[in-house]
DNA sequence: CTTTGATTTACGCTCCACCGTAAAAGGAGC
DNA sequence: GCTCCTTTTACGGTGGAGCGTAAATCAAAG
């Protein structure tokens, strides 16, 4: 399962998948971060125009957080130890 | 350098210090993505109210993207092969 | 096909990000 | 102290996110 992500739409399916692989539907996150079902459906399509308040809201109910990268770089080995 | 973040606060914190890294100022970041110099600034003092839009355009600016990884989740083996 | 749950879309409303522009406050060096 | 550059803050204006509510569309199961 790969996470990166550097555009809304791809953040949007990050957060799609993570909340399936945890057997949620919109409707719990909504419940976990008091945002409407409708502005999770906006966010997990990929609009760019979401607050970031609403996106850490929601990752925060999925458990997640950003690690923020060089573009294309994968894993360095100082990253780990 | 530590770039992990879970609020707004820290992810401008990380692109305030991505962007020193490459000893640009924040009128650098708004010649390369037409963004005004105060959108930057709000940016990095940790507004939760900006746009996706916006941060991404900055990260890419910075040549940054996303990895959004399980929360407090250390590099897992299997995030490098 | 029909039902049931999930997701998407719509309407009117309020609030605020971002805009252009400008001024004010910081900070480093002389 | 003063200068120069950077960052922050301010004001009026516009566009759109997210709200409450509701209806419409999709999807899987019977």
């Amino acid at each position: 399962m790969d996470l990166s992500a550097r555009t809304a739409e791809q953040i949007g399916e990050a957060i799609r998948r993570a909340r399936k692989a945890r057997g949620w539907t919109q409707g719990d996150i909504s419940a976990r971060t008091n945002l409407r079902v409708a502005t999770i459906s906006s966010l997990e399509n990929g609009d760019a125009g979401t607050k970031l308040a609403t996106l850490l809201a929601v990752m925060a109910a999925l458990g997640l957080e950003f690690r923020l990268v060089e573009r294309g770089g994968s894993v360095e080995i100082e990253d780990i130890f």
